[in-house]
DNA sequence: TTTCTTACA
DNA sequence: TGTAAGGA
């Protein structure tokens, strides 16, 4: 599919996904006249590097750890070095802390919700 | 009409 | 990220 296309289907700006193209995080290939061609799989890793994105992941992190969240889940053992293990362990404490954050955050806006609407 | 690259706010 | 220019 064209640019275009996946755009609509990951609700993603075209220009986005140049930009995640240009930053290694996917790579589309080529039609004759110089379009973006994209496979089908690329839906749901675009959707994926968003989620990512959102939680608060650089792309170069992104990058380096994307393959280790493929589908084909059956490991790469290969890719699995202490660097890798490292990087991942601190992401993952890293999301952990931002959940927590969070988690606080949503409860205090529901108390004041509840303030509010109990006084209304 | 859609996409492409490059560049600037 | 958004937007614009200038082509194909």
């Amino acid at each position: 599919m064209r640019i275009g296309e996946l755009a609509k289907l990951t609700d993603t700006p075209t220009r986005l996904l140049r930009y995640y193209e240009e930053q290694g995080l996917i790579e589309p290939h080529r039609r004759e006249n110089g379009y973006r061609d994209y496979d089908d799989y690329l839906v749901d890793r675009v959707i994926q590097i968003r989620g990512l994105l959102d939680a608060g992941l650089p792309t170069r992190i992104i990058k380096q750890i994307l393959p280790c969240l493929d589908k084909p889940r059956t490991i790469h053992f290969a890719d699995a070095t202490p660097e890798m293990l490292a990087t991942l362990e601190r992401e993952r404490d890293r999301m952990t802390r931002r959940i927590t954050c969070l988690s606080r955050n949503r409860d205090a806006i529901d108390d004041y919700l509840r303030t509010v609407r109990a006084l209304a």
